[in-house]
DNA sequence: GTTAGGG
DNA sequence: CCCTAAC
């Protein structure tokens, strides 16, 4: 139900404000945002597979067109095998077959292309670090030459390439840009083509988003299901630990409901698709290229003095959360939630760290920093600061390190959560499969989607970027949505079923007085009860007159009387005849004679 | 701030 | 219950 609707936005991909249809003050916020660090950091992870890709492909075939305006037809085919051997015992080999497609893909710049790398450090290693500053920590781990393999990344290439340009995300398979949706060579929408040819193995993980405008939004595919069924929980369940103790579930929730307003704004047709997989020694990785690194990696084959790192988490900054001893510990998830939300809505920046000390210079080179062979790199580390980001992350930068202005100290971000102590959020469900009633039927799917796939308890230490935690984020920050409002992360009112009481006290309020003027029921006999708004009075008052309309078996939650039930209905065509007539009319005039008057009237015609 | 509706 | 568009 709420889940189908949600399936269309399901996952998760990195956004990229290129949309031609997404008004350009759209795409500029997005920018803006959090889209800063999250882009940045989205793309550093794509660009671990990529390296991985490309270093292990037997064979890679490009076909990049270059348009006059920038515009990148990219086509690639690989058909790649890849093989390494576990640190234990087992070896694993996989093979498997790629195809990328990339269409249009428009840049704001032509010269970022050919700009030359400069990053001149040679390769350095060292185990994973971990730098704490009070920050958010992203910890590092550089890995040696030999066994990179798939968790090596470049950032060379990551910065100057998709950290830019972060056009679509590729892993290991099929590579869109966001845009092909729309731009399909013949012209027409396509949608289900791909997803289609994304499904086939079943070793890889899809992830399709889907963001339709308002005619749009029936569609269902089937594949997309498929897509988002075969969505690991291992993946956020990562991301969970990576983000503290964000809870995925209602993570995920938070974010579908931020891109539902976001979508009712814009009326984008977009599409990202990701594959993802397991690389050979079980390390998540994606790729983010945009399809320009996959051509700019053709043209830079070799990539000696490389340092190659593996972002191994990400720590969220110091969060201060109070709650009462009394609180339960589904609370405490969602005030830890709303504390990681509100820290991440602020905004982030990234910081690098070496030997603790920040480098605050952009124009500095690695090795200037001393990230080098030369030193010792344990000490490296990243840092995402809270609070908004100062310095947009330009698209054309021309400083391939840390596009995004480390300067600021990082804030605090301090959360004096409302916690409720009363029934148990419906995330607290132990067990999934567990039958719940209505209240928590929005969450099943959730529970279930976390639960499926749960062979793998990646453990693999090396771990590296928490892929689904920035396809979401980076999915959150799409959003055409101004000011992330509050709301957006703010925790849903405990449910309250209506009483019998309550019922008959809203059904006698609004025999006398309609049903248009729900302020005035509230008032007359919801005064005090705080935690019914006049809305909820409106809300409960529909259900009940689709409650009345339905077999008594259909009917759920505690029963109301049928007698209040026919009250009910009698009303509803009560008022719905005379609705102009009686409403906007001052305050109780017309009650109940009136309310009598159309009864006996109703009764005699058609009751 | 309210209302009306869709989700 | 939430979210929004319209008032």
């Amino acid at each position: 139900m709420v889940f189908k609707r949600k399936l269309e936005c399901v996952s998760v991909g990195f956004d990229y404000p290129n949309i031609p249809k997404a008004p350009r003050s759209c795409r500029r916020k997005v920018v803006n945002k959090r889209t800063d660090a999250m882009d940045l950091l989205a793309s550093l992870a794509g660009k671990l597979l990529e390296e991985c890709e490309s270093s292990s492909a037997s064979s890679n075939a490009f076909e990049v067109n270059t348009h006059e305006n920038c515009r990148k037809e990219i086509k690639q085919e690989d058909h790649l095998k890849s093989e390494s051997s576990d640190q234990g015992n087992s070896v694993s080999r996989t093979t498997y077959e790629k195809t990328c497609v990339v269409n249009s893909f428009s840049f704001p710049d032509d010269g970022i292309l050919e700009r030359t790398p400069v990053c001149e450090t040679k390769n350095v290693k060292c185990e994973g670090v971990t730098e704490e500053r009070g920050d958010v920590i992203v910890n590092t781990g550089f890995e040696q030459d030999g066994g990179l393999g798939a968790d090596a990344f470049n950032l060379e290439d990551a910065t100057a390439l998709g950290v830019q340009f972060p056009k679509s995300v590729c892993v290991d398979g099929d590579v869109k840009s966001p845009s092909c949706l729309n731009k399909t060579p013949n012209g027409s929408l396509d949608r289900q083509g791909n997803h289609t040819k994304l499904g086939r193995d079943d070793d890889e993980k899809l992830y399709s988003y889907h963001k339709f405008s308002s005619k749009f939004k029936s569609y269902r595919s089937p594949t997309i299901r498929r897509i988002r069924k075969s969505l690991s929980s291992k993946y956020w369940k990562q991301m969970a630990k990576e983000f503290g103790h964000y809870r995925a579930d209602v993570g995920v929730k938070a974010l579908y409901r931020k891109r539902k307003s976001c979508y009712g704004y814009n009326a984008w047709q977009r599409e990202t698709i990701y594959k993802r997989r397991r690389s050979p020694d079980r390390s998540s990785v994606v790729t983010s290229d945009g399809g320009l690194s996959s051509g700019s990696v053709s043209k830079l084959p070799e990539k000696r003095d490389s340092v190659k790192l593996s972002i191994k988490s990400f720590r969220i900054p110091e969060l201060f959360i109070e709650v009462p001893e009394s609180a339960t510990v589904g609370s405490l998830k969602r005030t830890v939630m709303e504390a990681v939300s509100v820290l991440l809505s602020g905004g982030i920046r990234v910081g690098v760290l070496v030997h603790g000390k920040k480098i605050r210079d952009d124009k500095k080179t690695l090795s200037q920093s001393g990230i080098s062979s030369e030193e010792n790199l344990t000490n490296l580390g990243f840092t995402l600061e809270p609070g908004p980001s100062k310095a947009p992350l330009p698209l054309c930068s021309q400083d391939p390190l840390v596009p995004i202005d480390p300067t600021n100290l990082s804030e605090r971000s301090a959360v004096s959560p409302t916690l409720d102590t009363e029934t148990p959020h419906p995330d607290d469900v132990a067990n999934p499969g567990n039958t719940v009633d209505n209240n928590h039927l929005e969450l099943v799917p959730y529970q279930k989607e976390i639960t499926v796939d749960e062979e793998e308890p990646s453990t693999d230490p090396r771990a590296l970027v928490p892929l689904p935690a920035l396809e979401v984020e980076a999915l959150a920050i799409v959003p055409l949505n101004q000011k992330p409002k509050r709301s957006e992360l703010a925790q849903r009112r405990t449910r309250r079923p209506f009483s019998v009481t309550e019922v008959e006290a809203l059904v006698q309020a609004v025999e006398e007085l309609g049903t248009g003027r729900w302020r005035d029921v509230k008032l007359r006999a919801f005064e005090d009860a705080d935690h019914r708004t006049y809305v909820d009075l409106k809300d409960k008052w529909k259900t009940l007159v689709h409650t009345a309309s339905i077999s008594p078996q259909q009917r759920r939650g505690e029963p109301v009387p049928q007698e209040l039930l026919d009250r009910v209905l009698r009303a509803y065509g009560y008022w719905s005849q005379h609705q102009g007539k009686h409403q906007g009319r001052g305050g109780g005039a017309h009650k109940d004679s009136d309310m009598n008057r159309g009864r006996a009237v109703e009764a005699g015609v058609s009751v």
